[in-house]
DNA sequence: AAAAAACGTTGACAAATGTCAACGGAATTG
DNA sequence: CAATTCCGTTGACATTTGTCAACGTTTTTT
């Protein structure tokens, strides 16, 4: 159950996992069973745990004043399901995070990490990695959404993400996208046309 | 000139900087001049410094296949002005930072950064608090992105930040909201006539 | 002080995207 | 297997934003 994580955790650092920290880790995170729209967080609730997936699909999202939900991040196998800035600042999320599949994933607080942190330095160092590489992502996502068109994000997003496409409905990229469905599928179209 | 550094480092961190800490940030961090319109980055380079900016403003934009410059990053004093990904990966960088006003700044190298984490607690917990607010404030702006109107993201943008409002011109400030000066201007009076 | 450049606004029109309603097919549930 | 729900598409129309050109004012440069 927690050999993906071991995995991740090797793969994302040059510092390699003794076999007491693998003890460490197998014993801080806690496994669990997300059943399919049940809820990993809440919005008003403090983002207690970060999630991450072993198998299945997850969602994050904000509800507007209409009640429209756009969708702000997705997760799949080897991804985290997380509100950072509740997680780390322990403030109350606008968010909710749910699942969109059956997901089986490991849970672990904010305390707990920050104390394995304090003694394996391979997760030090696959976290930092963590970091930048969201950073960098996300800061893509706004390069993007204020230089790009829909249909060339949507391009990218397909390209570089193609088994998101794959695992999750047209309406929910579209959200992700900040787009509608029906405009999401006119692009569609106008693609295969060219 | 390394005054607003040091106060800074003080403010984001709970861990004091000591005497031997001062010099030797005052020794590493070099104080540089640009003038106005003057890069400190072009597209194709990369990213060698990372720039605190004591005095002045600066703006980090990238150039789309038609010309048009898409701004993604204004900085002034107490901002930093870099390019994240090719400053951490030692990348080329697609992006181009230049002074808006004649600016003065600290400069650091990458290496020197980690050399200087590695001697100074209270720069790594600056520097910790910084990812996380950065990463913070660039994903509010995703989802600002995906979610409301570009009056709403405006008008939110002046409440949060009315400094750049007074320090940059409105075609600046509607670049980095993803939109045209002609919709700011029309945003902006509408806006008055409510 | 004059000339030049930068800036913000406006009108008219175009393009991109959103909204609403409705439909047929696929997938899921009972 | 039937009923229900979910999904993607389409048409018609509305709204938001972009484009282009032009102008007056302000700021900067010479």
């Amino acid at each position: 159950m927690h050999d993906p994580l071991i995995s991740y955790i090797n793969r994302h650092s040059a510092v390699p996992l003794t076999d007491g920290d693998i003890e460490l880790i197998k014993n801080t995170f806690l496994p669990k069973r997300i059943r399919k729209k049940q809820y990993l967080l809440q919005a008003g609730e403090v983002c207690k745990y970060g999630a991450f997936i072993v198998k299945g699909a997850m969602r994050q999202y904000s509800v507007d004043d209409k009640g429209a939900e756009h969708i702000v991040r997705l997760s799949i196998e080897n991804w985290w399901a997380v509100d950072r800035e509740s997680f780390l600042m322990l403030t109350p999320s606008i968010y909710n995070i749910d699942a969109w599949e059956d997901t089986d994933a490991l849970l672990i607080t904010n305390a707990d990490m920050n104390e394995l942190a304090n003694k394996i330095p391979a997760l030090v160092e696959m976290l930092r990695k963590l970091d930048e590489r969201h950073s960098i992502a996300v800061q893509k996502r706004v390069n993007a959404s204020i230089s790009l068109s829909a249909e060339k994000r949507y391009d990218d997003f397909a390209k570089q993400y193609p088994e998101f496409i794959r695992r999750f409905p047209q309406h929910i990229i579209a959200s992700y996208l900040g787009i509608t469905k029906e405009t999401l599928s006119r692009i569609r179209h106008q693609a295969v046309k060219k």
